[in-house]
DNA sequence: ACCCCAATTGTAAGCGCTTACAATTTGGAC
DNA sequence: GTCCAAATTGTAAGCGCTTACAATTGGGGT
């Protein structure tokens, strides 16, 4: 960090201006060939990587975003943000990336920290957020664009409908003839998916013309055994569940896994579905009924929409990125048939 | 990221200069109370974030440092990159990571970039990458440490024995009685610990007077059906083995769905065993039996040897992580017997 | 040859911050 | 009240880069 080669180094040693160094690096074409190679030269002869704070202070560009997801432990914003990123490095955009921990006053930090890194723009996760957060965007005039659910603010959003979605997946479970449905759901506070999916399969029953109050919700937070203690703690209830839907599939699959551990058969004992069709989902025994997710799409729509509002257009306010869900054979009819 | 408030507005609205609103923020002991408290109200009256460009080319200093990892779609690498983040976090520095996608070119550019955005040291997995990015490193004079794996370079590392560990798994299938056993390793071309693991199973297997060419190798990539389609190929062999060594648990978890798919019960028809014991390889069916790696102490102890070396401190030159092998079931006795 | 215009290069003024150093204030001790 | 050292604040010079603008160069056209 300390005996880097500056800009003038390069300079002297190929015996040009400063600027025309720096025209050889940002504007190759407005440089003859020959300065041009001399000046190349002496880049890499000094090994010359330029000052990223000094280029962006003397420009006032970063060419850079930012992305605040809530958790890098699983693979549900994997491929989403592969995606996003991956569109953006084709524009030439540099991502940040920093994870919060499902904790809202962390991400109003991350926020102001990728801001102050240089982001132009940032990828938010979900609605949900301290106004404090909000505000510091709004300040700050930061564009953002928010993913993974639908939004009714001004800025764009690219996510797809997480309450309808569960809602169809409750549909599905309430026609194989379920009716003692549970629920195993992500912390629903300051978690807007969450919320919307329990929300959701509470619409469902209602429609059904059942009472949304008998539907047992377990929230816990997003990993295999916390799943496996919530399933439980549900089977042990005076009515236990023939049914369990999950807010996505970490859950899911820990609570087939727990599932078998308690020697039941899934989904002749007990029904499972997840959310998010995950990787690993495919690969459990059975496999995982679960709501597949076009993460690459939404990621690279998410990537265009943010790249827009940098350049001052303004995209399309909302793009609801349909869901579909995937049988796989975790859900079944329930014990005593339909 | 246009109409941002600087150190001066402070300054002005504050009614002192701009050395003393830098003085606040940075050694607020060295500013009367009163005047702190008047520059802090200025400070959030605007909504004032430093720019963090201009303050890194300002103090030359910028408490950050970089990691760049193979792969963020899976959990291999989470925990310990979580453990290294809380630790630097509690010194106050700040995480920036980026990922190659196990790609040796990609990892070298994405040194540099790092080193550019004002990286003042970096973490690096493993030892096997291009001489360019060492000859950078080495030139920009940044220092570095290597986890994941043991490494005799000068600069100091924080691993584990890849290839001791997996002799040892192997030398348990060998005593178990297996003879037909085969491996479904990651790419081994620079990935020195997919090439460690399968070189240490190679070794139990001559030290049990075996012959380690007749060990049949499959490497893919690191994904669950990638391992599914190898366990296929393996398992047509005129001599299917009896025990399948993998590379890690993404690809034992793969082996398994695989083998339960094609009809074979795990352990009773096939073994199967894995490395780095990630949360999946507990809620699988059977447990899949694997080399567990301390994360977390890695993360830490990388963490630590990172920041004495920017403090000028030189740490051990070598951390070994021990690692130890947990059973699960999914590795059992051959058919016939031992 | 000579002139003029376009292409290329150089000059120098900041970008927003930190930090020596200088100037000023403060608060005891007398 | 005075004086002095210590504490606080202000002044201004960069940090490494970009970029108007100015200066120079090189080629036709004549």
């Amino acid at each position: 960090m300390s005996l880097r080669s500056k800009l003038e180094d390069v300079a002297k040693m190929a015996g040009v201006s400063t600027a025309t160094v720096s025209r050889c690096l940002n504007e190759p074409g407005k440089v003859t060939n020959k300065t041009r190679e001399r000046v190349m030269n002496a880049v890499d002869a000094l090994g010359y990587t330029p000052h990223f704070g000094a280029k962006a202070l003397a420009s006032r560009k970063t060419r850079t975003v930012g992305a605040v997801i809530p958790t890098m432990d699983n693979a549900i914003f994997a491929r989403g943000l592969q995606a996003f990123q991956e569109a953006l490095a084709a524009a030439g955009v540099t991502l940040l990336v920093s994870s919060s921990g499902y904790d809202a006053e962390q991400e109003a930090d991350q926020i102001r920290v990728l801001v102050m890194r240089g982001a132009e723009g940032v990828l938010l996760i979900g609605t949900a957020r301290l106004a404090k957060a909000y505000e510091f965007l709004a300040r700050s005039k930061t564009p953002y664009v928010i993913a993974w659910a639908l939004s009714d603010r001004e800025s764009p959003c690219v996510g797809f409908d997480n309450m309808g979605a569960a809602k169809a997946m409750a549909e599905r479970v309430l026609a194989l003839g379920h009716r003692d449905i549970a629920m195993i759901s992500g912390i629903t506070a300051m978690n807007d998916r969450a919320a919307s999916r329990v929300e959701g399969v509470r619409a469902a029953l209602v429609q059904a013309g059942l009472d949304p109050d008998r539907l047992s919700v377990e929230e816990v937070h997003y990993a295999f055994d916390a799943a496996g203690k919530a399933f439980e703690r549900l089977m042990v209830r005076e009515v236990p569940p023939t049914a369990i839907i999950c807010g996505n599939d970490v859950l899911g699959v820990g609570a087939i896994s727990a599932a078998k551990r308690r020697g039941l058969r899934v989904p002749e004992d007990i029904s499972i579905t997840g959310f998010d069709d995950i990787d690993i989902a495919a690969h459990v025994e059975p496999g995982l009924t679960t709501v597949h997710v076009p993460h690459e799409r939404m990621g690279a729509g998410a990537a265009a929409a943010l790249l827009a509002l940098i350049e001052g257009d303004t995209p399309q306010a909302t793009v609801c990125i349909e869901t579909r869900i995937v049988e796989r054979g975790s859900l079944g009819p329930p014990r005593g048939g339909a």
